[in-house]
DNA sequence: GTATCAAGCGTTATATTATTACATTTCGGA
DNA sequence: TCCGAAATGTAATAATATAACGCTTGATAC
């Protein structure tokens, strides 16, 4: 398990890492990473944060790419579908897959102070929710993990 | 743990009962349970599953008690504040919450099918995302756990 | 009792998020 | 090169949610 988001690292090559991922990925599935779709994924990577989709069709707009709605939706729906983002429900809103090419579970932790999301790569089934699944007799297909509070950075400090 | 929503129950004994802890709280944390906030928790109560906020409009405006959103979303907001309800937000839609009175981490199984919605009782900490939580130094003030799939009644059976 | 204050409520307006629908264009394969 | 599916452009609208403001009510201090 790792969660990506919060310790600082090589933000530059974890953009284009996975911008390269994202390529290999789409090609190997026979998905097309169109001009808008690629440039909303780099737009979601840019910041380890989740984005709603009338500010990335702002910069869309300011970009020439598009400037009604159903385009940024459209691109934010196929990198969803693709593996390449996922949908923050509690936010609605949308952040770059921080486990792009790892099969995976992810959960969230959403700080409510600097609005930064790490997305922890996790599985399932020895969950809380696989338990009470199996115990229902609930088929899961998709979950949702959302947890908010304060990241490391934003919590009052004792010493220092 | 105990999952309540998919299994056949008293319904009515579930609804009395659930709206006496309900008073019994809100007595107890010196909160009222005004008309309009009482039948809300009433009509939430009516099915184990999701409510949007203009459904509980629609139904307090049929009944005289209310025309505009703001009567809707009080209402729920106060409900969700006092324990009495929760908010999916995956659905974005409103449920009565089915262990009153008894301290607890919320998790939710959604069907697709039949919309119903089941809320299990869970602890957090020893989860998933308690633990990714630790292991990240986030501090957790609020989960969103939803899982949305086919509940008992509505997998395909292979039998009968 | 009555002045005061906070909580609740009524109402208008508006903000935010998301989808439907349909015409047009692009792109890959027959 | 023609066809069909996928993608895109665009207008309109639906669904969800909040801001703001004034009035009413109910509890409390005096």
């Amino acid at each position: 398990m790792a969660t990506i988001g919060f310790e600082t690292h090589d933000h530059h090559a974890c953009v284009s890492d996975t911008m390269a991922k994202a390529e290999q990925r789409c090609a190997a599935l026979d998905l097309r990473l169109t001009p808008v779709r690629r440039r909303v994924l780099e737009l979601l990577l840019a910041e380890h944060r989740a984005h709603g989709a009338y500010d990335i069709l702002a910069h869309l707009a300011a970009e020439g790419l598009g400037t009604q709605p159903p385009v940024a939706y459209r691109a934010l729906d196929f990198l969803v579908k693709a593996g390449c983002a996922h949908r923050i429900e509690a936010l609605n809103a949308y952040i770059a897959c921080a486990h792009l090419g790892q099969d995976h579970t992810p959960a969230f932790l959403i700080c409510r102070s600097c609005q930064s999301v790490a997305e922890s790569d996790t599985t399932l089934t020895d969950g809380r929710l696989g338990k009470a699944a199996r115990a229902a007799g609930f088929q899961i297909e998709h979950t949702v993990v959302e947890a908010q509070g304060l990241c490391p950075a934003c919590q009052p400090q004792d010493t220092l």
